[in-house]
RNA sequence: CGCGAGGUAGAGCAGCUCGGAAGCUCGCCGGGCUCAUAACCCGGAGGUCACAGGUUCAAAUCCUGUCCUCGCAA
């Protein structure tokens, strides 16, 4: 079965490589354009592209794929295969061939762009993965397959991506399978049901330190690789990588920094964020014992 | 040439404006105190101050170029 696969960040690299490894035959690979990124605004290609080409596959980047239907009926492809590939798919190009999607969520729970972090930031214990038909609406299809796993306490964004896309891709290889010999079965969502989850902005990763502890945290936790949550001490920003809800015996006021020798708090609502890893402008990212030892803090602190 | 910050002991930083024998916090090694400790006390090792040129009696510090890292914007 030859497979056109379609994907462009993190989460699909990892199940493009698996397809890769597998039985399967990918014939191509389709993601996102390049974009100026970085200083200098150079040019650059999302990583998946250097994975396709080490393995010798072509690469399509095309602005709107509803101006190419032509180009991809000229591909010779069995099926198509979506993993965060982060644009909808035209009908015009659906009706080519069957496709179908893997889905970091339980469907018809998290349907959209940021299945993963809506989970951390739910503060959810249970997220899972759908393999599903891939239709016009937006990850309505049928589903073929889905599993649970248990998001624990420790997971951020990075490691449940891992997890998923893992998983993710041993249901895609099954599923995959069942299509070839024909016995795989198909399953409505609910779509009553069904929730929605919008793209992350900048500027949900400021941190409020009005909310809970808890709330905190799982930003934090949500959106460790980007917009990554932050806070500005003195006309700093900081940012947050890693935290925790802490215990220390002082009274503060909310959004009040309470630093130790190799501890650092924050008042928040109902008790404090004590932050382990983190980062300010200009600096790199650092443990919290680092942080402390070099920083100049700038802002009123109590220090214990 | 988008804007900006920075490269100084294993780690994080100060020193650079106003050139003149390299310092702080932590870690590490050794010793002491303690029921005990991420605590405290004493001692110690560890740095061609990113690299290359230049100015100078003298350069971490001034000038020029190169490499690398990071924040913002997009």
């Amino acid at each position: 079965m030859k497979i056109l696969f379609f994907g462009t960040p993190r989460f699909a690299e990892i199940v493009l490589q698996g397809l890769i490894d597998s039985e399967f035959e990918v014939v191509g690979i389709v993601c996102q354009n390049d974009k100026p990124s970085g200083r200098g605004n150079k040019l650059v290609s999302p990583h998946i592209v250097s994975l396709a080409k080490a393995n010798g596959l072509p690469v399509y980047q095309f602005e709107k794929l509803s101006q190419h239907i032509e180009d991809f009926k000229n591909i010779d492809y069995d099926l198509a295969v979506t993993a965060s590939y982060g644009k909808i798919l035209p009908k015009a190009f659906l009706d080519i061939k069957p496709c179908i999607n893997v889905h970091p969520s339980l469907l018809p729970k998290y349907r959209g762009a940021t299945p993963i972090q809506s989970a951390l930031l739910n503060g959810d214990r249970l997220t899972g993965v759908t393999i599903m038909k891939t239709e016009v609406g937006m990850d309505d299809g049928d589903v073929f397959v889905q599993q649970n796993l248990e998001i624990l306490p420790e997971d951020d964004y990075l490691s449940l991506l891992e997890k998923l896309a893992n998983m993710g891709l041993k249901l895609l290889l099954e599923t995959l399978k069942k299509i070839e010999i024909g016995t795989v079965v198909r399953t409505p969502q609910n779509h009553e049901e069904a929730t929605f989850v919008k793209l992350i902005k900048k500027e949900d990763g400021l941190l409020d330190f009005s909310e809970s502890t808890e709330r905190l945290v799982n930003k934090v936790r949500a959106y460790v690789e980007s917009p990554v949550a932050h806070f500005y001490l003195g006309g700093d920003l900081i940012k947050v990588y890693k935290a925790q809800k802490g215990q220390i015996d002082v009274t503060a006021e909310v959004g009040q920094i309470i630093k130790e020798k190799k501890r650092l708090f924050v008042k928040a609502q109902d008790g404090f964020l004590e932050i382990l890893r983190c980062q300010a402008s200009g600096g790199k990212v650092l443990n919290v014992i680092d942080f402390l030892n070099g920083y100049h803090f700038k802002a009123m602190v109590v220090d214990r």
